[in-house]
DNA sequence: AGACTCGGGTTACCGCTAGTAACACATTAT
DNA sequence: ATAATGTGTTACTAGCGGTAACCCGAGTCT
């Protein structure tokens, strides 16, 4: 057992982990959150433990395939709004990627969103918490980051830069999954629609007359 | 069969139905999302055939208990946008409102926003973006409605509205969520600073020194 | 050569779930 | 008395996540 051996191994287990995941993406592509491993596992050609010898548990497939989708998209989102332009044109441009997205991919975007969470699985501490959406917590902490390198927000900024980051993110997400659902208008309208919420068109509208106003 | 009978299995019916939802309820708050139909079952002392005959299913089971909570939750948010004061005022008081539920029985609010997803459900049509979050597109709908009825925003202000209304739902269901979690400041806080963001403190914050700016 | 470990793979199972078919008892209508 | 109807149970199916036990081929030590 000399390394050469070890790493030709390693090596060996890193193709096969990859092949799995490319299955097991086509069959989220194909059965959305529902995938089975039984069904995972015949795509890949192989049977499920071999599937659990690598990923442990389902949680632990959900968790490696989210992160790819997860890096891809986040490194998305972060050239958008790292590109060089105005403020507010990189936040239009950053909700439009986010939007594109989910819009190219609804099945994968459902994957990630609403994980079919485990039936069996009452005790040997699966949290849900901890898994239920990685992608929003992640975005709303990379986010809360930008949001306090780059802006001042005078005292408190770490902690209010957290609760925006959390708060835009939700705002982009439930938006989204309504935009998805119904198709109410084209995506850059929604883009503009709620780059003016978060730019405080709220707090600047009218009341309406004969009311008190929201 | 005359109608006296009928109206007499009926009420007998009703009252059963609310035997079974005020179980399951125990149930849920016991054991959260992952209430079984037999622990449900167990709880209102009969067996799982007697659900399956009131509720159909467990998606059955699921909107019937969510309507609930979903009605008295909303109840309190209509209270609270509707109280005589100022429009800020009022919306961090329905902030609070929302934040203050999730934060008092946060095993139905884990109930209602991840609900475990059937294992089995292959087939029978259940859609999945049809029951995973009423709530949220409860709140998103009826938010916009008031938007649109009481806010001047000027031409396209039906879809402006949808828009904000589900942007801020989701604003406000992540940022509750995440702050569920961790604990990261005061319900009061967390409220001032959601309020801010929507009062357009994003947009007229300054950028830090040195930083294009986000 | 021959025994021997060892990694990759499969079969066959467990316990659980949602959901259902079929049967049993009581009450009421005819 | 007898048929029908509602109310409940037992006992089952099919499929899930997860695992124990076995199996086989390739390299290794004696």
């Amino acid at each position: 057992m000399d390394t050469t051996q070890r790493t030709e191994q390693q090596r060996s287990a890193d193709r096969r982990r990859r092949e799995l995941l490319e299955a097991a993406d086509r069959v989220v592509l194909r059965d959305g959150p529902q995938a089975s491993m039984n069904a995972i596992a015949a795509e890949a050609g192989i049977t499920k433990p071999i599937l659990y010898r690598h990923f442990g548990d389902k949680g632990g497939l959900y968790a490696a395939l989210a992160k790819r989708h997860t890096d891809a998209l986040l490194n998305s989102l972060r050239a958008a709004l790292d590109a060089p332009a105005e403020r507010r044109e990189r936040v239009e441009a950053t909700l439009d990627t986010y939007l594109a997205a989910i819009e190219a991919r609804p099945q994968v975007y459902r994957f990630l969103m609403h994980p079919a969470e485990g039936s069996t699985g009452a005790e040997q501490g699966f949290d849900v918490g901890k898994h239920s959406a990685p992608l929003l917590r992640r975005m709303g902490e990379e986010l809360a980051q930008v949001i306090e390198d780059r802006l001042d927000l005078g005292p408190n900024s770490q902690q209010l830069a957290r609760v925006w980051g959390h708060g835009i993110v939700g705002m982009m997400h439930a938006a989204g999954d309504w935009w998805l659902g119904e198709q109410p208008c084209s995506r850059a309208e929604l883009v503009k629609s709620l780059a003016d919420l978060l730019w405080g068109r709220l707090a600047a509208a009218g009341d309406k007359i004969g009311g008190p106003g929201f």
